[in-house]
DNA sequence: GTCTATAGCAGGATAGAC
DNA sequence: GTCTATCCTGCTATAGAC
């Protein structure tokens, strides 16, 4: 299948590049040309190997974005130990430790988390993949570790927090060059660990715990 | 200019058109023919009023979604009725009637942050706009009105709780499709009240006030 | 498995009649 | 101000050599 002599293959130097100009510029903001000029090879490549840029689209969600999204699920999951009922600030952290840190650089986590915006916004068939294949499991799972915790009973309630919680996540990503148009402000190196530290904080405070 | 015994003029079609395909489907995923179609007029239309597509998607900001963004701002101002120093539930409760109710429908609202999203995700001479003559004015409002009830005077807290703020509000935007793709639930009528009551709880709450 | 060459079509833009 | 007709570019996709 690949060429056995090369670190990277065309493939996989083309699902890379893919994934970076489709979470930079959107499906259609993209041209095949651009990506294989971007991967260093020819435009026939993504045919023989994807068939079409749809098929190509999904496959970054299939061989990179889901497994991804798994490996910061499970690092989550991992960081709480097993613990029985751990308390939200707890359930938080580990939240915003393993999907906000994590092993990825910002950019990576950054496209990686554009990708899924744009799908909220205009819904192909990744979508469903992601949602059913990470995005409900991680509800489910937040879901059962923070009702126990909660004095207002209402499951209504905690749906919406949670899905707050998912848009604050989702949305500090465009963070700073929105605070930096607005505010006039400039950051940088400490950045990151702000954005987590309010992360947790306001979220925990917005349970109500 | 415009035909005058005409409701709508062509021109006014072509904006109402593009607004809304623009917000559904992004700039690059829409097509002129696309946009004449649905507003009933041949293409050259596009091209005698707005000069090109990219000005056509820049005078929908400029001529709709400013001005609507406008009207949002000055009816939140009013419902505040010049308090000095309002708490700030009764500021968070003024922001959600005002942005997520207000005079639009359903429908309208949700093209109208469609657009914004798109632009901060992708961010073109439209999002400098918007930020200079509607973002910002409502950040720095927003700022002022909050920032004396804070025990915590941390300025930097405070931004980043605004920016908070305005993700739960954007992203509740898509939380109707997002809530029932992802637990199963289906929700209706009463879907958008509980979206504000939930919006103003978790803020008030996420501000630790 | 990767390349060149090209088919075939859809896009934005323009010219000119009315 | 609105239309028809058309240009031309850039796109996806395919054929076929190597």
């Amino acid at each position: 299948m690949a060429k056995s002599n090369n670190n990277h293959s065309t493939k996989e130097r083309i699902l890379e590049k893919a994934e970076s100009l489709f979470a930079e510029k959107g499906f259609h903001g993209v041209s095949i040309r651009e990506i294989t000029t971007a991967a260093k090879c020819n435009m026939a490549s993504v045919h023989y190997h994807f068939n079409s840029k749809l098929n190509l689209y999904l496959e970054v969600f299939r061989s990179r974005w889901i497994p991804r999204e798994k490996q910061m699920y499970d690092a989550f999951l991992a960081s709480l130990e097993g613990e029985e009922a751990p308390e939200p600030g707890k359930v938080l952290t580990a939240l915003a430790n393993s999907y906000l840190k994590g092993p990825m650089s910002d950019e990576e986590s950054r496209r990686h988390r554009q990708l899924i915006v744009r799908e909220m916004q205009t819904p192909t068939e990744a979508f469903k993949l992601a949602a059913n294949e990470t995005l409900r499991p991680l509800f489910t799972t937040l879901y059962n570790l923070l009702k126990p915790s909660l004095h207002n009973g209402s499951d209504g309630n905690l749906t919406f927090d949670i899905m707050s919680i998912f848009g604050i996540t989702l949305y500090l990503n465009y963070s700073r060059p929105m605070v930096s148009q607005i505010t006039g402000k400039e950051y940088d190196d400490t950045f990151k660990s702000l954005l987590i530290d309010h992360m947790v904080r306001f979220s925990l405070n917005g349970l109500g715990s």
